[in-house]
DNA sequence: TTTT
DNA sequence: TTTT
């Protein structure tokens, strides 16, 4: 029995890159930690409190590939997904919880090194920054990479029968 | 390019029934108007002020049907989607611009006649409700109906490359 | 620093009735578990799968004691809220960690006892189904509760400025 | 009666500066266009389609002040609120309407010039890149600006009787 | 135009 | 009308 709605919407930076796990059968899944931010004042002490939460972000099959490929440790990400409470086992044989954002939709916030928009670091030697390696070629990795929320909508929108758009990220 | 996100989400009641409107090659769109409300009491003059608001929505193919069968006027449902301007010529020949939601996703929130929850109106004869006429059968059509968003839900899925999920809204 | 985002969208079933805390000071926190559900069929095995997925909720002060007071056992609600990792000792002295909702804004979705709408398990003796006793007079437990989210659009509103609004959730 | 949520969220580009409007008794609105973009491949043609849609954004008050303060042409923003249809009258005497997103929340996702970070258009002469000026001082305006959104947290909180947190923006 |  |  449904009517029901399970819906996570975080903006964050990641905390690490995205650790893969392959699966026999050809799926996988991506794993990243998200931080989110809130800054308040505690009105008793007079107190600037700033508190970083931080989210495990799980990403599956193609999507996790698009991520591990063009997101890296500190890039800011619109995530979407759906909470899920993980049981596991320590080693010391006790059950332990793990809650996950299972993650539906996303849409990468920080612009490619060398996308040259008024929002990116792209003017000058941006790798020296530690962006990770990316693809060089015809096609610039930077639109690529903003592409992906869009093959996020377009499978959205197949969800709901929409014909006329497209299966692919890219 | 892209990295946007238009995003509404709404629960209101729908204000007619789902009209559909079928296209040569075997898609369809069914609209309807949802109503939102919003109860304040003006500071100014210390009335309380209550306000209704109308949201054009729009569903395509397999979920305007779903919609169509089984939503009534009156009835309340989550509606998840997109905003969209479309543009129109009046009969004056004037263009005119109409805002329309169109849906992604969607979960009803009123109880199927007959399912006798303690949210339901079933216990008796609540087809003399005006309710739409629903198929009889060996499948609880509110146990269909509630399963519609898990449909929705498995589409959305589908969408990041979850493999063990189905295509099916039933 | 933030720019983050961090949002929590429920739709579900309470578990059990709301547990208050009262502190020192006036403070208050209310707490009780939400259940949502997913369906989908097993692609591999063709099995119907069903999961229920549970929440933490807590919710604070005068929005707690209106949970308290108009949320029973069972009924269902839309919850808006930012996750929230608490960290505890258990008694065997190992740090363990628990993810809240922290509520920010609600709505009820089960009409109150005595309503009458279509909706509603109004018809006859519904207060059998173990309703929460709701205090009887001039007005309508059943409209208050329903206007609960109207303060909360209410205060939300009054978050960025707006000013012809009220203070008061009914 | 409510019971209904009507909720927008849009990450998107201003397309404009803030307009202001300031209303005797002090109140004040904010007006600004909000582009978000959509792609697709249309699968009938093969061909791909990029669409623009433009939403109107609607702030007031304190938090109108700080968008006009700190929010240029370009930027990039998480916007949150309400749908609203304006209804007003054009030059021929027609009834018109206009869909607004009443904004109750709202997060800059441009980093503020001279902010440093490895998303920021930092490292020189941003201001040639047409930004508005910011006032100078001791607070780092970037700084400042990247706290509006624990401002609109901080409201919200207090929405629901948070005690321990401030009224102020900054 | 219309829902609760 | 306009952003990236």
């Amino acid at each position: 029995m449904t009517g029901t709605l399970n819906k996570v919407m975080l903006i964050g930076h990641t905390g690490d890159d995205v650790k893969m796990h392959y699966f026999e059968g050809g799926n996988s899944i991506g794993r990243f930690p998200l931080a989110t931010n809130e800054v308040y004042t505690n009105k008793a002490t007079g107190q600037r409190v700033e508190n970083t939460e931080w989210h495990n972000i799980v990403v599956r099959n193609k999507a996790a590939e698009i991520c591990e490929k063009y997101l890296k440790k500190g890039d800011k990400v619109y995530i979407e997904g759906r909470l899920k409470t993980r049981k596991w086992t320590d080693d010391k044989g006790m059950e332990r919880y793990t809650v996950e954002v299972q993650c539906t939709d996303f849409t990468f916030l920080t612009p490619p090194p060398g996308s040259g928009t008024s929002q990116g670091n792209a003017s000058q030697g941006s790798s020296s920054q530690g962006n990770k390696q990316q693809e060089t070629g015809s096609q610039n990795p930077g639109a690529a990479r903003q592409q992906s929320p869009a093959k996020n909508d377009t499978f959205a929108s197949n969800s709901m029968g929409n014909e006329d758009e497209d299966d692919l990220p890219f």
